[in-house]
DNA sequence: ATTAGCACTCTCGAATGATGAGTGCTAGAT
DNA sequence: ATCTAGCACTCATCATTCGAGAGTGCTAAT
């Protein structure tokens, strides 16, 4: 729809835009090198792409700048990936050079990084553990009254929660009912634990257990607490050296936002598997109508994805942003199937 | 060496002042209905405060508002402990009726209660785990190379890794050893693992356990990785709505510290038992010398301290802040003692 | 089709001046 | 001896004005 002209100014502009942040006369674009047009020219064709909703101006005597829609047609059309500068990949390298061994602290590390080398702020959803299958369940009692429950995954992931213990319980008859449950449910998908037990195991464990409903109940709490998503930030105070931020109420507004863990999380989950982009009011959230949300999925034996994501003003780097995700999702990628193979 | 009039005087503008914000002139102390001198009496008051250091002025024409002296003194002598109003109280006690079982969960949520009803940053501290005893020490295979090492300790807290096994070393083997540990390290603190293990126990096990050297490094592996203390942060939003922080460079300063976690969890940790008060500059935190910080000590089983801390502007509200935090440590005490009892 | 030229618009920053809150001092009242 | 009324003075704040500069849109010439 657009000419290669039209392309080749919106393209100056968004690009311009993006480092200075201020409204782009048509001046500077013509005195770009590879910009062969005088500025009424550019004017001119300005004022079309302004017609068409591609450019919005502030005022009557500013520049452009790109609207949302401008962005959107640069993002689809105008992006080519690039190489990541060699500081940046140097970084990056000897990062994944140390040996770590958490999923949960590598994927932060990644977006320690990732904040970090972009200097906006970087999330991460931790995968829903109850994709994961078990691998193994413990009961370490505490004291007469209270128990550690433990689950492991086969994602290596642990999570544990203090239970009470039922009285009148001997502490042998506890320990059968956990070897009965972990012979019977290792390797089922801890989201199909309840239907597992209730369908399948019932029968047999009322044999096996006296008292059984009461264990029943000690293995509920273990279930029942809803996973709540763990959410990780990190270089939210990045957004504080940004333009669009030095208004104190509109930096509010958003750092509430990011307080608001499990709003965010919701929003996270839901989005698509790959590479997403949000911009401006894309986002469903309101609080994130002046901003741009790159996320990418990553898998852990081909399945519960967690999210990483990034978030920076509509005016972001997408360019450099988006070399970046590519590399550092691929390592992690790596990463993780040299892990579980 | 305060007479009672300035002592009046004093109390009268620190208490203005953290309302308002602003500096407070002679008319406004003398209108309240208290104060039975005239501006002019209370100008000459205020001077003499100056020159003793309680006060200062912006600049000459504007009031005045207290220095870090004049805090000190308020805090010190001029606080009285008050009641927590009924509305905060009813807060409080519908939060301390929930179950919850979790010391993380509880910890956290106290934070999030005192940031949401002082409005300003709260932080916890988690206890150091290398003060508590070992209850249970478990190895989890996840596949041949690598297991998650679990740890359960007294006070219900499960820390674990991810470790890579020793190749040819056969499971049993494996297990053995683990078996072994266990029967000598439960009741042994955290702290003192390495040298209960290197010298009561090594000499026994190289009698229990062939290659028993790969199996100490795997041990190793668990205990080395340096305890980072878990510091949780709630409500730094919050600081955005307070007047000092309006001006987003000195904001910025504030969340970059915020996020220094580890910088932070240290001057946590050598904090002092009980509540202790640090006014601007009393800080050792640079970024901090605009800030007040008041922290509490709290204990599970008697060892083990974690920290709950508040931080906001100099101008804070005292009063109110340290009868919060009063109630809700008593509260927190008693409900750990209850727990572990 | 492109561009030079020009009048016009609008923001931004500096300069100015009025306003008002607050002080310090002095002299008089209690 | 202590307090206070009165007054001159200081200084931040706010609104206003004004010029400069950047940028546009239009027209006419290339």
């Amino acid at each position: 729809m657009l000419t290669e002209r039209q392309r080749l100014i919106l393209n100056a502009i968004v690009n311009d835009y993006i480092l200075s942040a201020e409204p782009v006369g048509s001046r500077s674009i013509s005195k770009r090198p590879e910009m062969k047009y005088s500025p009424a020219t550019i004017r001119n064709e300005m004022s079309d792409l302004e017609e068409m909703g591609y450019l919005e101006q502030p005022h009557t005597s500013a520049g452009r700048i790109p609207s949302h829609k401008g962005y959107r047609y640069f993002v689809d059309h105008l992006i080519r990936p690039g190489r990541l500068n060699q500081d940046v990949l140097r970084k990056v390298k000897n990062f994944f050079a140390k040996k770590i061994y958490e999923t949960e602290e590598i994927v932060q590390q990644v977006a320690n990084i990732l904040s970090d080398l972009t200097r906006y702020t970087s999330f991460v959803l931790e995968p829903e553990i109850y994709n994961a299958t078990l691998k193994h369940l413990q009961l370490v009692p505490l004291n007469d009254e209270t128990a550690v429950a433990i689950i492991v995954t086969n994602t290596g992931h642990v999570e544990n929660r203090t239970v009470s213990i039922p009285k009148n319980i001997p502490m042998n008859e506890i320990e059968r009912f956990v070897n009965f449950l972990n012979a019977k449910l290792v390797g089922v998908p801890l989201m199909h634990f309840r239907s597992t037990l209730y369908n399948e195991i019932d029968n047999e464990l009322s044999r096996h257990v006296k008292q059984y409903q009461e264990l029943i109940n000690l293995l509920e709490q273990v279930i029942n607490k809803e996973h709540e998503d763990k959410l990780y930030i990190s270089g939210a105070a990045n957004m504080l050296a940004q333009p669009e931020f030095q208004d104190v109420e509109k930096a509010k507004v958003l750092f509430d936002l990011f307080e608001e863990t499990k709003t965010i999380a919701k929003v996270f989950a839901s989005q698509e598997e790959g590479l997403q982009i949000r911009i401006g009011r894309e986002n469903v959230l309101e609080e994130m109508s002046q901003c741009s949300l790159i996320t990418v999925t990553y898998s852990i034996e081909g399945q519960s994805l967690g999210t990483i994501g990034i978030i920076g003003p509509t005016r972001m780097e997408y360019g450099k942003v988006l070399d970046l995700m590519d590399y550092l999702s691929k390592d992690l990628a790596l990463i993780f199937s040299r892990w579980y193979k």
